[in-house]
DNA sequence: CGAGGTCTTGAAGACGATCAACAAACGTGG
DNA sequence: CCACGTTTGTTGATCGTCTTCAAGACCTCG
């Protein structure tokens, strides 16, 4: 059931036959989303958080007058709330922008788990940590490049972890996400959003139609956005 | 010696005496860094990590066009690579911004610590995720705010940060940061830095004359920036 | 087939970048 | 304590990226 997670726990550290079972003993339950939906909302105190088991979902924030910042894209094997577990009030949303199929871990599990478990511990916390990681990667692109290098970027990363979790069919992703959200993510308007992927188009780097997205020059796509996988840490680290 | 690391631990969790000794003793050492040299450099693969006994860093990232972001701001109390713990190789630069004192925590000691005392690594985990959320906010400010409100915005934070850490004088602060600095940390240029706190100035709202700070209108600061503090989860969260 | 969402295109305008120059402040050594 | 060089702050002019507004084309699904 939770088997995204063990896998992606266990590509950055070895666990035992025993924190596996912990690990898909702590997800109690399964709970369907639908699209647009939020998963959490801003404001609550969790006493649970969600595990992405199918599609895709944002972090966000609305601001007065309207604009919506999303902070963070989740797919199978993510976390969508697990800081939530120590940092209690949600600081933000999470909205499905597919239907979602969530697993449900209780925060008394996770506390079980850090009360008895070290090595558990520690690699959950390499998991937010990861968050945090792509978070300032996302902040250098939303500094420092162009609009097309941001895209670029974003579309480099999300290959790459689909692909860690078995979600790629060669150089092509299912990508199910409206240009309108695109921009949301990126910090630019959906119009300008439009002229970009274009821009990529013509260039010859990606294809996009539909939810399939291909890239069709990694090299050239990797240059444009001068993208570094180091950050998303993807070997073993423990 | 790590006074303000254990007095922002209990901000957010009781500490047992038995916990306060043992975030104590991990401080080995005291280093101290010049301004504008690194703390911790990209690429390393840091054996301890470093704690803010003094002065201010930023961590940041320089990007092949030369130009830098800055992704966070640390002033006292501050791990500034508390991840590199869990995540091994730096994946951007920590520079001291002004001459620092650091606080030296071997990873041995994180280790020791993480496997035989569970609150202690929920606390420690937690201000890895406070990090996470600031990450966050700065992605809203940077995405979705105005020049002007962003830098607003970054002016709320730091001096909640640092009246949480006793470092504020009434509605001053000392703010010893270049306006490129802040350039940097914003992602936008100098120039146009320079004109916005020009803005902030004539409209009453801040007075900042060489490193001294004060805000003269915190209600028309917090509405320029619209800023809600819940991110900075200053309260108890354990 | 119709309706609503999504994508696309054009035109005008705003915000912030860049370039260039100068003023002010600071630190250092004489 | 002053002179000097360097860093930091300030100002103006011009330019470019991205936004906004508006409208039309396309697609998907009931």
């Amino acid at each position: 059931m939770s088997q995204a997670l063990v896998s992606k726990l266990e590509q950055r550290g070895p666990l035992s036959a025993e924190e596996r079972g912990v690990i898909e003993a702590a997800v109690v339950r399964v709970r369907d989303v639908n699209a647009d939906e939020d998963i959490v909302r801003e404001g609550e105190c969790p006493t649970e958080s969600s595990l992405m088991l199918e599609g895709f979902s944002a972090r966000y924030k609305i601001l007065s007058n309207g604009r919506r910042q999303i902070t963070a894209l989740h797919v199978l094997g993510d976390f969508v709330d697990l800081h939530s577990f120590l940092l209690k009030k949600m600081d933000h949303g999470v909205v499905a922008l597919t239907p979602c199929r969530i697993g449900v871990v209780p925060h008394d599990e996770l506390r079980a788990i850090t009360d008895r478990y070290p090595n558990l511990t520690r690699l959950l916390w390499l998991n937010t940590l990861i968050d945090g990681a792509i978070h300032r990667e996302w902040l250098v692109a939303m500094g420092r490049r162009s609009a097309l290098g941001h895209t670029a970027h974003l579309i480099c990363e999300l290959f790459l972890r689909l692909e860690a979790v078995g979600r790629t069919q060669g150089n092509s992703m299912n990508l199910p996400i409206t240009q309108a959200e695109l921009g949301d993510t990126l910090g630019i308007s959906t119009v300008h959003v439009n002229r970009v992927v274009q821009e990529l188009r013509s260039q010859g780097l990606i294809t996009w139609r539909g939810e399939k997205l291909t890239i069709d020059n990694w090299d050239g796509l990797r240059a444009a956005a001068e993208f570094d996988p180091t950050y998303i840490h993807l070997g073993r680290q423990v």
